[in-house]
DNA sequence: GAAGAAATTCGAAGCGCTTCGACCACCAGG
DNA sequence: CCTGGTGGTCGAAGCGCTTCGAATTTCTTC
């Protein structure tokens, strides 16, 4: 490979000049420059990254610690992963890819031998493990999710807990007097991974608001899962009017539980789901959703990154609105049983 | 942070000597090495990754090239970059991950700029204009996929011919005469990408082969397109008794539209499909599949990486052969209507 | 036409690590 | 007692790049 001073041997210049034309840190006259970018393409040159994060002390690269888990929401992880990795390479960054499940060694790994300079981490436990490590690094971290105690720690996410609330208040608007919650895998709970209790907390509080009535459950992402979900939710709220969905895994086979036991959606279930966009439409009925931006998310994370970069301090946290799509699956609720009017 | 120098100074020795206690390239006594490792322990040591990509010219790190796309069957895709990570660390790799948008600029970049030590590359088309890019790389590089050449470079995947043909012999043994594909979104067709016509060419040879009617269709992965997709395979071919789903999306919305339209599975229509094992045993019955392995490719890439590493040069291309598991989706065929025997 | 300012460019000193040849001490064999 | 190994350690030379201060050239201005 050629090396910067084959190039500034070249171009018939010092090797500091070369430099300066590739990071423009100081002046240099067209002529040079021109001569100098001609020797670069001729010779097919590329700086050494590893010499340049020695002596420039940085790498250009980021950290994206994901939760590489099957049991979670795989598209959501994927689309964060996918806008991460996009808004940095428009920073003219990388990314390197950490699973979840090394934990804060992983992290310390990266930042200790100054593989990265800044790591963005997912799937936040609300007291999470990795948070006192982040905070002793000399890198900048910025987490996707929120935890109790962020100490400083710039965090990006969704506002789960105005997500439950719009939700119900969706469906109590549409006249709907019960609502059942179809949540994130039991997993996710224990883990204490804080979208699912915020979530939880936001539509209590509605729940309680309009006074409605409401039962809230878990659900395996699978078939089964749903179905024994939806048959608890039955049985403790017979002739629920409304669901929410909180589990993009659950949401296909809950259509299909729903018309096999005779309900139509939204005549007699009215269904709101949270999940991104394309998922709601991908759906037999467009589902009305509250969507969730995961490439909005991703580039939002990689932004704050870059600006604590470039040393600045913002607000430490953002939450996103929460935006709900009227689709097709909601509807006012069916006039109660009860004595006619 | 610690230097090497601040280590060798700690315990009284020379940098070169850390430095092979750390490589263990040369021997060292017990007493000098239990004195470096106690220095390292007590400074927190950790090398500088830019020094020693520098000094050693290896970085740790492999390029991973996934398709960052929705179109895709996404569960599969983080599959394979999960265990492309979790195999690497095992070896004491880092993975940085590329998207497929970035193309070959993409990879030449990483790997002009020696980030990576080799590259691994998902979702090969099977003209890949990758390839002859990758061949003029200085580093190794293993395709998870088959491209029409691979002129020298090693490749990686199931076998997704045998896998069609495996598909269609099953349903022929269980006496089926009609079977319908329901193949990849049309856009996975379009770039040409090489498993979807290798499986589709599997998928003819046994239908001719056992001689059976067939019709295949790509299909879009919502519901929607699972819907126009069966509606043309009834069309051309009315009373089809046994369909292959090559496509995971398409799953969970066909079982629906099955039983809307009052076929039960197995009885009145065999489906084998082809996904992974957890996406099988996830849906309302267990679906007879032919399992597709993304644990073991990712593992077999990264190992397949790691011999040319070491300088091994074995087997080029590596086609895992299908496993179909029998599960409760496939029956013997109905009894034709027609002349009683 | 000379002095000072401004615009460019150069040289050299690292950045932290690996590795090669050298060196030293010590032991076996002759 | 000297020679030849051998295990263990050291010193120094880079690896390819950035950056700082200094040097050089060119342009103004009196």
């Amino acid at each position: 490979m050629a090396t910067i001073a084959d190039v500034a041997q070249a171009a018939g210049v010092s090797t500091s000049t070369v430099s300066y034309v590739l990071s423009g840190r100081r002046p240099i006259s067209p002529a040079t420059r021109a001569r100098v970018e001609a020797s670069i393409a001729e010779l097919g040159y590329r700086p050494h990254a590893g010499a340049r994060a020695l002596a420039g002390r940085h790498t250009n690269v980021l950290a994206l610690a994901a939760p590489l888990r099957s049991d979670i929401n795989v598209p959501v992880i994927m689309q964060f992963v996918t806008s991460v990795v996009t808004a940095a390479r428009s920073y003219d960054h990388d990314v390197l890819l950490l699973t979840n499940d090394e934990g804060s060694d992983g992290l310390e790994r990266v930042a200790g031998s100054a593989m990265v300079d800044a790591l963005i981490v997912m799937d936040i436990e609300s007291d999470d493990a990795r948070i006192p490590v982040l905070r002793r690094l000399r890198q900048p971290a910025v987490l996707i999710g929120l935890p109790n105690r962020p100490g400083g720690i710039s965090c990006v996410d969704l506002d789960f807990a105005a997500a439950g609330y719009t939700a119900v208040a969706h469906l109590a608007e549409h006249g709907h007097r019960t609502v059942g919650l179809i949540g994130p895998p039991p997993a996710v709970y224990q883990r204490g991974t804080s979208y699912a209790t915020r979530f939880l907390a936001g539509f209590e509080d509605a729940v309680d608001e309009f006074g409605l009535a409401s039962v809230s459950r878990p659900c395996e992402p699978t078939f089964d899962g749903a179905l024994s979900c939806v048959n608890l939710i039955d049985e403790q709220l017979p002739g629920v009017s409304s669901l929410v969905v909180h589990n993009e895994a659950a949401l296909s086979p809950l259509l299909g539980i729903l018309r096999a036991s005779g309900r139509r959606v939204p005549e007699d279930v009215s269904v709101v789901a949270i999940c991104p966009q394309d998922v709601a439409l991908g759906l037999p009925i467009g589902m009305t959703s509250v969507d969730i931006p995961g490439h909005q998310l991703g580039a939002l994370a990689v932004e704050r990154v870059m600006s604590l970069l470039r040393g600045e301090r913002g607000a430490e946290t953002r939450l996103l609105a929460p935006c709900l799509a009227e689709r097709d699956s909601c509807a006012d609720a069916p006039s109660e049983p009860g004595p006619a009017r």
